[in-house]
DNA sequence: CCACCATTGTAAATGGTGCTTACATCGTTC
DNA sequence: GAACGATGTAAGCACCATTTACAATGGTGG
């Protein structure tokens, strides 16, 4: 978990400027996101983790609404440079495509924070330009890749299309904790690769 | 479309008992669930809409999350009986997979408020059982036709899994409007379809 | 070196929210 | 027809988003 050293997230009892306060109002609103889910958030509340007034933050954002969707953008462009990663790690087309996926379940568990303010915060996108964008970057990857597996532009539209709803779905549903089996067992991400692997073992024509 | 007669939305001008408030109540959330979106509902206004005092609501519910896990109760249940009369409607078990998955698109674009308050709100399923009651009660029709369709008990599991990751991601996207195709029109369910067919029609074994 | 001033922070106030408590009214039951 | 439970109201608390007027900071041009 790469955390960029040890970043300021309050500021100093004796300092009059922060720093970096822009940053650590994300960090301080991913915390209580985490903590107490997407609705449990307040920009107060995020002020006096940084350690400054309330008023701050709007220095640094428009309203509360402009710090959701900076976070959910810094989400979308994160996702998308796992993903990337994921893929250079192996050859093989197909095993890029199941990595493409794994990389977003990950995601999808490990930032569960920016996941949940991404899709479930309830942000209006069509306000936030910036964020169509970084999202359909990303998905830019899952079509780039479809486009090489399959013959005609068609297919391919259909299989990214599938394949990011699956694994959407699947998201979602683990994070919910719909998918821990019936004695509550959590599951490992490792147990939904053959999922992902018959996914892209069936032939589209 | 069916909305039970005419019901009693607002109380009465001259009356003081309203009726059925804890109904009003509901209804008066969803639509400003739809109005507003999921964070864009409050009790007091909730109130308003039914024409009582903002206090009256907590003699019906503990609390606003309360109230909003009750509709997502009634959510799930719609959900399960859509799916139900769907599965119904189609002799083929191949068909009847389908018209689940079909079932479960239209109430994602029919019933967009409760599905919003069912995966959106970001209501903590934990302390609400019943919910979760209701939610395994909706899978579980998913998971009988798997069992149907497969030879193995794990096979069956994989299926129903798969399957319902696959719709409830649809669902998702379709919601956010990231299937419109690329110049922005929106997509007919019908479209969808042959996602839904692919997915049956791949051998599991 | 330092006076200026854009930047970044503060304090206080406004108007709104969810929720609780104390009290008022209804209408059904005995 | 009175008592009582069900239901509604009014008032108040704590919190929140946001704005405004002001203050501290530190980099820059003179």
């Amino acid at each position: 978990m790469p955390v960029k050293k040890a970043k300021v997230l309050r500021k100093a009892k004796g300092e009059y400027h922060h720093g970096d306060l822009k940053t650590s109002l994300k960090q301080a609103a991913l915390r209580l996101v985490r903590d107490r889910g997407p609705r449990g958030f307040s920009v107060n509340e995020a002020s006096r983790l940084a350690g400054v007034s309330v008023a701050a933050p709007y220095r640094h954002f428009h309203d509360k609404d402009a710090l959701l969707a900076e976070i959910a953008r810094d989400g979308y462009e994160l996702l998308e440079r796992e993903i990337r990663k994921s893929v250079e790690k192996v050859g093989n087309l197909r095993e890029q495509i199941v990595e493409s996926g794994m990389a977003y379940l990950r995601f999808a568990r490990n930032h569960a924070d920016y996941f949940s303010v991404m899709f479930q915060s309830g942000l209006d996108r069509s306000k936030y330009p910036e964020i169509e964008r970084s999202a359909r970057n990303g998905f830019g990857v899952i079509v780039g890749l479809a486009q090489q597996y399959e013959r005609t532009p068609e297919l391919a539209e259909l299989r990214a299309v599938s394949a990011w709803a699956l694994v959407h779905g699947l998201a979602g549903l683990d994070q919910d904790g719909a998918l821990s089996s019936a004695a509550g067992k959590s599951r490992t991400l490792e147990q939904l690769r053959p999922i992902l692997e018959r996914f892209v073992d069936q032939p589209y024509n």
